[in-house]
DNA sequence: ATACAAATGCAAACAATAATCATTAGCAGC
DNA sequence: GCTGCTAATGATTATTGTTTGCATTTGTAT
């Protein structure tokens, strides 16, 4: 039997603020963010409910950036660009890939398209 | 100043194993295969000696596979499929992926290409 | 051979995440 | 509205892959 499901406010909030913003944020981000208006609202919560979500499939993890987890609440496919220097995460628009044959290995449930690089901001400080 | 890179067998030994594997293996794993041979071998020495690679170029990171990062001495643009059950990578010809226009975002350096998916072992697996 | 800095082993430190456990709170049935 | 069951939570601790500090070893230029 698989567990019901409970409404929780908490839940709702967490998953209205990483719809809220397009920063693909981590863990953390989302607590600092909740926590003034949840004042009791506690970190592991916000573990465990993005763990829900990852199941459930309502937020995607882009990766792990500078050793945090980042979460992104769009699930239509799309690529990211992240910089190296700094860990922005930018959406782009899918790039058509070609799928290569992978039938021989297994089911291949999703694809994932990440571009590495500098962004402008860190570029100009590197200039200076 | 740069620092000189002085010659070290344990480091040679290092890129060896990766070199000699198409698993892409975590940091552990070259350790543990190591060892038997070099004895007085420390992981720390393994992780910097990764990191140095990383560095320079000579081996790239798949991403984070299970909480480890897993490594590809094989530093040809291809591609990836990661089994989501078992955490192994197998290696994909590149797939021709339309490039978006990053130009307003920065200065792309590279692309990674993942498929995730299920391996036919751990298909295997469920079914029974 | 000598000197200097790179490389290392070992252990302790870190940091992100997961697990434990006692308490709180949805919610279904009365 | 109560009651009972159990999901959700807060607070704390544990876990675990990785990094760092420091004393020692070792490569190598002179």
């Amino acid at each position: 039997m698989e567990k019901v499901r409970r409404y929780s406010p908490k839940r709702e909030a967490i998953l209205a603020c990483l719809r809220s913003t397009d920063s693909h944020p981590a863990a953390e981000w989302v607590y600092a963010q909740l926590k003034p208006s949840i004042p009791d609202l506690s970190l592991a919560t916000v573990y465990r409910n993005l763990a829900q979500f990852r199941q459930d499939g309502s937020v995607t993890v882009i990766g792990n950036v500078n050793g945090e987890e980042r979460y992104d609440a769009d699930t239509h496919p799309h690529s990211h660009f992240i910089c190296r220097s700094c860990g922005k995460v930018a959406d782009l628009p899918m790039s058509r890939v070609e799928m290569p044959d992978t039938a021989a290995l297994g089911r291949t449930d999703s694809c994932s398209v990440t571009f590495y690089g500098c962004c402008n901001a860190c570029l100009e400080k590197k200039k200076a």
